[in-house]
RNA sequence: GGGACCGUAGUUCAACUGGUUAGAGCACCGCCCUGUCACGGCGGAAGUUGCGGGUUCGAAUCCCGUCGGUCCCGCCA
């Protein structure tokens, strides 16, 4: 059909007769003369057409509307040394057009303009409807050639070290824990479903007790929960395991495998290890296991000072075994009036809308505090002094304090943390801060359900947990470490991953930590613990999120930028009207009643 | 399940504190134009202001409800 691509064509090509296929990007008519924008997947030409070309060749031109699909053949010809435009790659030539075939029209009235020079801040509500032609604007496309690219370099590097691609099942079994599943009932064994997959955390490490060695997979996950700019209930996981494999081995070769990527996309060397930090020190310090370290403000502990200075809501914090902690915002007093820390404030209610009571606050003006009365005057010399040295705050700068329950403290910390730096635009551009977080607790209290929950996920190693010692066993497995790490960038998780468990005893008893009983382990992994009797090599792994990855790669706010096929907030697809009625006949096929009051 | 914000022409936006016939750019339709490149000029059509109700002499604007959208919390082993 075509000969050619739009930005494929040079100088070279002058006098050469070529066929060229595309949309039509935008006509300028000037009654005598027509010029054409034609645009492919490439870029631009420019095609021209003039009276003298043809009647009906003209007559064609004239009526020409943006976005219908053309066919033209003609000679390319150098441009008029002053009607050359320097802003496209073909701006020194031009197509004399000798023949042109509509090969489709359009209906009027696009629901958007699509040319680069009308694009517009389209709602995304009709972006989605009609994403065909949000890709054909451009901007999507590029992002989904950059998210191949990103495939791409992990498919080489990970070829090139060993690794095979398995595809596992998407027709699988649900697992209690964890996310809903999403169902999808079995018309062979009627009343049964299967679920798709969360992930293909139990068949990968089914494949390292094959023998396997060294398995990868993009993997597309599925999640029944609510949408977020960067969370879909499908979404692609780079999915990696490793057999015979040590904690520092996976941390180091993954961290070649990323380094990698932005090497091959954005040409940028990390020469530098990426720092890591236990989880521990990550809550002590920011509040969070995903810590931001591209801005200070880091949280400080001044429970010993502060707890026992008299004034109540400290007193009691550290009495109920909470915490006083700060952060510290150069130059706050300036930056911040008191209206937004104090109540009704913006500052304040980010706090208080992540669990906190309230924030107390002391302004550094020289050597002096100023805060309210009741932490004021019970502070001595020694009292101040060690605040200011704890906090690093001088001069001007302002200090945060939340006390109370110690996992509400460092949330509303982290949080407020985050918010100022926004705010007062502490962030950095074109930071990348790649961060390992190690030494996850293996369980952590559930309080509302009054039982362990995985921190990870029930098939990670705990850490110096010995298998013979039965006791040993049943006493330290529930305070104990996993040999887990996340990659973190930029205060977003990336990925994360663990060394498994590969002894079914091991595997029993962190299942009956979290609640299970020995029937219900049977029934649900009853598969996974057969398979670690069977000889499972010690084996461990990482997932990366593939959408996520790409999300900051191209610096956009959401994932949906780097699908090509989202769904909108409420998990429905706009452009087919998914999910949607079945027939009455399939249902029955199913044996499946659907019983909505309302 | 909860909170915040939003919904005006095909589209992107405007319309002051509630006050004429709800405006403009692009797109669309018609006419003119032989070197433009976001071409230009003249003219035209295009609106149940998401929907329903209320307050008012008067509602795009205020109130209530509802539908739709986005962001966030919960949730996401």
């Amino acid at each position: 059909m075509r000969n050619k691509i739009c930005e494929e064509l040079n100088k070279s090509d002058i006098g050469k007769a070529v066929n060229l296929c595309g949309w039509v990007d935008r006509r300028r008519d000037h009654g005598g003369v027509i010029f054409i924008d034609l645009r492919d997947h490439s870029g631009f030409m420019q095609i021209t057409i003039n009276p003298e070309d043809g009647e009906t060749l003209f007559k064609q031109a004239e009526i020409l509307k943006n976005e219908t699909v053309i066919m033209v053949n003609g000679i390319v010809n150098e441009r008029p040394k002053d009607s050359i435009n320097k802003n496209i790659v073909t701006g020194e030539l031009e197509l004399k057009v000798k023949d042109l075939q509509i090969l489709n029209q359009i209906k009027n009235n696009l629901p958007f303009p699509i040319s680069v020079h009308d694009y517009e801040n389209t709602k995304e509500e009709i972006r989605l409807k009609y994403r065909y032609l949000d890709l054909r604007r451009g901007k999507l496309l590029k992002n989904l050639k950059t998210r191949h690219k990103i495939i791409k370099a992990v498919r080489e590097y990970l070829d090139n070290s060993g690794f095979t691609e398995v595809e596992t099942p998407l027709l699988t079994k649900s697992t209690p824990e964890g996310a809903r599943d999403f169902l999808v009932p079995a018309r062979l064994s009627n009343g049964e479903f299967f679920a798709l997959p969360q992930s293909p955390q139990l068949f990968k490490q089914l494949l390292m007790v094959g023998g396997l060695d060294k398995y990868y997979q993009i993997a597309k996950c599925f999640r029944d929960e609510d949408l977020r700019a960067d969370r879909q209930p499908e979404f692609t996981q780079l999915d990696i395991e490793m057999s015979f494999i040590s904690e520092e081995e996976i941390i180091s070769f993954n961290e070649k495998l990323i380094k990698n990527v932005w090497k091959n996309v954005l040409n940028i060397n990390f020469n530098e290890e990426f720092p890591r930090m236990t989880w521990h020190e990550a809550m002590d310090n920011y509040g969070t296991d995903r810590p931001d370290t591209r801005y200070e403000m880091l949280l400080k502990n001044l429970g010993e000072i502060l707890g026992n200075i008299g004034f109540n809501i400290f007193t009691k914090a550290i009495q109920n075994g909470g915490a006083i902690k700060s952060i510290t915002i150069k130059d706050g007093n300036s930056s911040i009036s008191n209206v937004r820390i104090k109540p009704g404030g913006d500052i304040f209610k980010v706090a208080q809308d992540a669990g906190a009571g309230g924030l107390a606050f002391i302004r550094v003006k020289g050597d002096e505090l100023e805060t309210i009365g009741a932490i004021k005057n019970n502070l001595n010399k020694d009292h101040i002094s060690n605040i200011l040295k704890i906090t690093e705050a001088k001069d001007g700068d302002l200090i945060l304090l939340g006390a109370g329950n110690t996992q509400i403290v460092n949330q509303s910390l982290d949080r407020v943390r985050q918010y100022i730096a926004k705010d007062l635009k502490l962030i950095e551009k074109d930071k990348w801060n790649f961060l390992w977080v190690t030494d996850f607790p293996m369980f952590e209290m559930n309080e509302e359900e009054k039982r362990f929950e995985a921190l990870h996920h029930p098939f990670c190693s705990p850490k110096n947990i010995k298998l013979e010692d039965e006791k040993e066993l049943k006493e330290k497995i529930e305070s104990s470490t996993a040999h887990a790490y996340d990659l973190v960038l930029n205060g977003l998780e990336l990925g994360g991953g663990s060394l498994r468990i590969h002894q079914a005893k091991m595997q029993r008893e962190v299942l009956r930590t979290v609640g299970l009983s020995d029937n219900q382990i049977n029934e649900k992994f009853g598969f996974l613990i057969e398979a670690l009797e069977m000889g499972a090599p010690p084996h461990g792994g990482i997932a990366f999120g593939v959408d996520r990855i790409t999300m900051l790669i191209l610096g956009e706010d959401s994932i949906r930028e780097t699908i090509a096929f989202p769904k909108n907030q409420q998990a429905k697809c706009l452009l087919t009207n998914a999910p949607s009625n079945v027939s009455k006949s399939q249902l029955k096929e199913l044996d499946i009643e659907i019983t909505i009051d309302e």
